[in-house]
Formats: C-alpha cells, structure tokens, sequence
DNA sequence: ATGCCATCCAATGGATGA
C-alpha cells in the first residue's frame, strides 16, 4: 500500500497536475493540504471517477485537506481533536484496507507559526500539543496509523539547504523542533530519514529568489508511523520532479510504502 | 531580506504563505 501527501498550494489552480500525477503513480491513498475551497468545491466527482473515496474538510480561501484512498473508507474525523473553539479546517483522519492490515491515516496541515512569536507561533505550538495528545491516545490502541501531511517543521541541519536563513524562523526554532522531536519520542518514525539517514532531500521550494534552480529547499512533508506501521515499511520516495512542471505547487508529493 | 512569487477574494489592493 501507497500512501502519499501533498500541499497543492489550490486544488483548483492545480487540478490538471494532480489528476494527471495520480492517474501516474496510482497511490492508494493520498492526502491534499492546502485544498483552499469549501467541502462542495472539491473536485471529489473527478477523483472518484479515478477510483478514488473522498473525505474533505474544507475551508474557503484558507487551508482545507483531503484525503483520498482506493476502496472504502471508515472511521472519517474531520478537524484536530481538543479544542472545539478551532475553525481552521487542518486535520481529516480515516481507516482505510488494503494492506496486511487496516491503516488509519491522518491528513494534516500543521500551522506555519510566523511571525514568531507572536499568536500565530503561540497556535502552532498549541496544534502541536494537541496532536501529541491525539498520537498518545491512538498509541493505547497498538495499531497501525500514519500521520502525515505539511509538518511546517524543519526537523535537522540535514533537512535544508541553508541553515542560515531559518535561524529565526518558526519552522526551525528550537520549540517547533522540540515538539515534532516529542512526536518521535513518543516512538513514531520518521518514515523518510529512517530509510534514507544520511541523505539531503526536499519537499518544498519557494516561489522567490530562484529557490527551485538553486536547490534552496528545505524537507517539511512528513510521514510519521506508529510501531506496527513502521514494521510494515517499506519504501519512502520524493517525487522531486513536480516541483519543475509549469506553475507548480510549491510542495512535492512524498510517498512511503507498506507492506 | 523587509515576501523577490503565487493563490484567493475582491476589486485597481489586502491577507496569507514558509
């Protein structure tokens, strides 16, 4: 089983591009970030003309996820659980089959923080605990769950091309790191750098300043796998290659493989 | 680098992103 995230920055102004990836690659399950469009406009009727269930949690203008996945899908939670209050549409979750043995799957948009600090930085670190909490609770179960999506952390020196400019960023800061380093300790893997641990890889690019052609990228779409998910891992790629079709994302598809 | 580019909604610019 394929499991894939992608930020498509719009997937209204996107769409060709990711249609045409997932007729190519054929992942089982996919997660969108950055959907920005309302649960009705998603184009859920193309995907399942693909073969594709849909569940969406959508926002206007802002946000939004997806998550997409060949055959039945059970067990949908639309939005992080632990604070009602948040109407940023960030976290969509559901248990999908296929592989050795049912999959829960978690979707996420985690929050960028900048300017930090500041309240934006203060809601990022607060998402975070809150997905620590939920990861806590779903490790009581002994089962196998991936969560994956825009992580909006930088999680080592290794994960970026130039240190420098991150030093006061809220991707980098010692906080954003600590909690995503809390996340593993809880005994999750990183998906990617445990099957690569020594290479630099990226999965976004800014638009600005030629950061595509120089390599100015820096590794923040993660998956992270619960011990039983991680025994079933097999491979984990990033597809590089989206980044230098005409008007891309700025984020690149990630794929890891269960077996 | 103080968003240099890109998206959205709306409207001849503002908010947001990382």
């Amino acid at each position: 089983m394929r499991i894939a995230t992608w930020n498509v920055n719009s997937i209204k102004a996107h769409f060709e591009q990711v249609t045409e990836w997932v007729k190519a690659e054929k992942p089982d399950v996919l997660c969108l970030q950055e959907i920005k469009c309302e649960d009705h406009n998603f184009p859920a009727a193309a995907f399942e003309e693909l073969g594709y269930s849909c569940a969406v949690h959508g926002q206007k203008t802002y946000n939004g996820v997806a998550l997409l996945a060949r055959g039945k899908i059970e067990n949908v939670v639309r939005g992080l659980p632990g604070d009602a209050s948040d109407e940023q549409a960030r976290f969509v979750m559901a248990t999908v089959f296929g592989a050795s043995r049912p999959v829960t799957v978690g979707g996420l948009y985690l929050p960028n923080g900048n300017p930090a600090p500041g309240p934006k930085y203060d809601y990022k670190l607060a998402w975070m605990k809150r997905l620590h909490a939920l990861a806590m609770d779903m490790l009581q179960n002994e089962e196998a769950f991936v969560l994956t999506g825009d992580y909006n952390v930088i999680p080592a020196v290794l994960d970026m091309k130039r240190p420098e400019a991150w030093v006061n960023d809220a991707l980098w800061l010692p906080p954003s790191r600590a909690a995503f380093q809390e996340l593993v300790s809880l005994g999750l893997t990183d998906a990617w750098r445990a099957l690569h641990p020594a290479e630099a890889a990226y999965s976004f690019w800014d638009y600005q300043a030629g950061a595509w052609p120089k390599n100015n990228g820096i590794r923040i779409d993660h998956h992270l796998l619960s011990p039983q998910a991680a025994d079933m891992l097999v491979a984990a790629e990033i597809h590089r290659d989206a980044r230098g079709h005409e008007k891309p994302s700025d984020h690149v598809p990630v794929v890891i493989e269960l077996k």
